[in-house]
DNA sequence: GGAATAATATGAGATATCTCATATTTTTGA
DNA sequence: TCAAAAATATGAGATATCTCATATTATTCC
């Protein structure tokens, strides 16, 4: 982790102005962090001291079960916010979060700033949008997980995924996001190719027929 | 539905107030609304024109799928906003809420105060923790569903709803809450029976072990 | 009060998904 | 550059969960 210093800290904020978020100056002790891809951002388990507005980048929200199970919880991009939990709520256990790209992220150390960042208005407003699209996308993936198989939702996730009709997602990120074995990944994978909506191509899989895929991936939605 | 008018109105608001929620008066343009037992708040598709804040009662998030299959995405208890997610959002498949016990509700119109709830801190502030407990609880949920089977999350379900040792949920409430099927969950729970954690009398069970129910809902802790 | 509807109950076979074992290939790091 | 670690791959048996069929109670409503 890098955080920005001196000039290098200076152009990064005039080109990249967060102060549209807050009607108050926030940029005195707000500092810019760099993630290495891989990198951990926040520890499980372990409460952050700031409240971080990615800038760029992308990483993964985790939580590790008893079982030792592992679940990638959602996806993080730029302009999300991260530790946003952890300010507003005394009692809260802390998920990681890992880059998956090289991220930047303004980074508000919250003793300074909590009073004022709950009193104002502006940022509320933007933070409880944000807010409930993720309780949204959280009820909408739960109530899917469990009233369709993988097929569907993995349909839905190719098609999301996929760049220029290629597929090529690591299968062990795809499985605990979708939360099932990587074994039975393989086996659904393995069936889309046999009946041709993909074809296999080393480690990537072309999209052979979209409108198969859609079919399955339609029936999840209306959310 | 019965919307209270008059001295009933008068005396329903003086003794339950709900100004300390908001920094202007809001009560001008209030209206309560008491909803029967198997009512429908909300009806599923269609936005709603007010913001609602439950005063007493409980009730049920709803949503159908594509497939026919219907999921209970949560519980409203008192002191729940209902309708803010299309406060908020402009674009929004509104899911359907139906009372399970009388249920009264102040009915804050939105087109006429939209904009000073957008403005107010206080307001704000409360409904981002409310949102971000309720964020939270689905990724959980969503978590678990698919790391742990039923045998676990029902037993913390068990453990949560049962009033003096007692369980007596509806099978088909908790069917479509858990998100399994009708036959699956009474296997499980004969199984509990066999295993003596709990004991069937007529439609209650009783639980006998509550430290072996206990030890499965535990694993799921720690979030 | 009785017919219709909802909830409970159980069996049996099908399928979605998991666990474990093991092999190969790719990527990473000292 | 080479060994270790991670990712991919596949088989086979186990288990969690589903579907469908059918019967028996409760509950609701005219």
């Amino acid at each position: 982790m890098e955080v920005y210093k001196g000039e290098k800290k200076r152009l990064y904020l005039e080109y990249n102005s967060i102060a549209h978020l807050f009607s108050f100056q926030v940029e005195a002790f707000m500092e810019v962090h760099e993630y290495q891809r891989d990198e951990w951002i926040i520890q499980e388990g372990m409460r952050p001291d700031f409240l971080f507005y990615v800038m760029e980048g992308k990483a993964k929200i985790y939580v590790t079960h008893q079982n030792g199970k592992v679940s990638l919880i959602n996806f993080i991009n730029a302009h999300d916010y991260i530790g946003e939990m952890e300010l507003l709520n005394d009692v809260y256990y802390t998920k990681g979060i890992q880059a998956s790209t090289k991220t930047v992220c303004f980074a508000i150390p919250i003793h300074r700033y909590r009073t004022q960042l709950l009193d104002d208005a502006k940022f509320l407003r933007e933070l409880t949008k944000f807010l409930s699209i993720k309780a949204t996308h959280m009820a909408a993936k739960y109530s899917q997980s469990l009233a369709f198989p993988l097929e569907n939702r993995l349909a839905d996730f190719i098609l999301q995924t996929a760049d220029e009709g290629i597929y090529k997602e690591k299968h062990v990120t795809v499985c605990d996001y979708l939360g099932v074995s990587y074994r039975h990944l393989l086996h659904v994978l393995t069936q889309f190719c046999a009946k041709n909506y993909l074809k296999k191509d080393g480690r990537n899989y072309h999209i052979k027929q979209s409108h198969s895929l859609n079919e399955l991936a339609e029936v999840l939605k209306n959310q």
